[in-house]
DNA sequence: ACACTCATGTAAGCTGTTACATGATTAA
DNA sequence: TTAATCATGTAACAGCTTACATGAGTGT
């Protein structure tokens, strides 16, 4: 599991948790959500789900078309649903890019509500440190930095705290409904 | 030029074109900015600049130290400043990842003012793209969408009206100062 | 005639990471 | 004595992207 890596392999299996699909429909799914989370091609799909295959984590079904190519629909397994079970239980690295965190806002919630509301908190410290590390850094400078590096450190502020911001009030929400 | 790669090489070429720097140097400064850009460790840094070197677009300069290991500082060539100015000159990529536009910030306000801006003004019709795209996807949606999947294009918004709410007021202070 | 959608897949490659190796000096 | 800083580097590999291949059907 190297770190700062996305693992788009648990992320299409947590997708089959959901509902079986096959690899086109997964495809489609995430050409919606491509901003977020980018929207690989077949090449990296369908090795991704063969690999599962192997690993036994799903099961496959051939639907043959009438009029169209035959859909591989894959099924997740128990020793599938295990293994994404303990994959969603270790706390997404801090080094990770944010699309590995919109993954987990995606997967967590089919899990269980207080896996939700850690995942949240989670990222609330992870980015809360980022922006403490921050501002230590803009406050260390005393000049030692050109306008270019002012200017990254303050983007680097206004997005930490907007984030912050929005992971705040979500928070409040899910404990309001929860009330 | 993979699409949404973030080129290390032509960043680490970049910080040589604003001054001399050794390997380690150039680590030491990364680290300092770790949470926008990460930190690479030697085997990323080390063979990048000896591929620079190979391509002659830096000269290097051993600097033995006295009671510590000898510096290797690399200096830029009329080649590399060449290199980097085309690099400079196209954009960055829509698909890449934030870093990508972060490395830009620190190194176009070198390159020129009027690039500096154009930088700028890049993303900022990116992000502009990105949030609207994310906004037609909620309409779109229609009970369509989970919880999970409201969630994750709600953060992604909440994001992006962010970015553009500190690219429009940096590019207004980047124009009073021009006046 | 051209291109796009449906649907799967292979092979090659790029970029970057990790783990390791070296070796002297300095601080806990 | 254990670890960290300074400073460089190699080798292996993970993870993902790209380009390509196939092939029928549908739209312009």
């Amino acid at each position: 599991m190297a770190a700062g890596r996305v693992s788009l392999r648990y992320f299409v299996l947590g997708l089959l948790a959901q509902q079986p699909m096959s690899g086109y429909d997964i495809r489609r799914f995430l050409r919606n959500l491509s901003w977020l989370i980018g929207s690989p091609g077949g090449g990296s799909i369908y090795p991704i789900l063969r690999a599962l295959l192997e690993d036994e984590f799903v099961t496959v079904e051939v639907f043959p078309g009438i009029d169209r190519p035959p859909r591989k629909v894959y099924t997740i397994t128990e020793a599938g649903k295990s293994a994404i079970q303990i994959w969603l239980e270790q706390p997404v690295e801090p080094k990770a890019p944010m699309k590995a965190f919109v993954m987990r806002l995606l997967l967590a919630g089919s899990y269980s509500q207080a896996s939700f509301a850690a995942t949240l908190q989670q990222r609330r410290a992870q980015v809360l440190a980022q922006h403490n590390d921050l501002q230590e850094s803009v406050s260390a400078a005393e000049g030692g930095f050109d306008r270019q590096q002012q200017m990254a450190l303050d983007y680097g502020l206004a997005l930490a705290s907007a984030e912050l911001a929005w992971l705040d009030l979500t928070l409040d929400q899910l404990a309001q409904r929860a009330a």
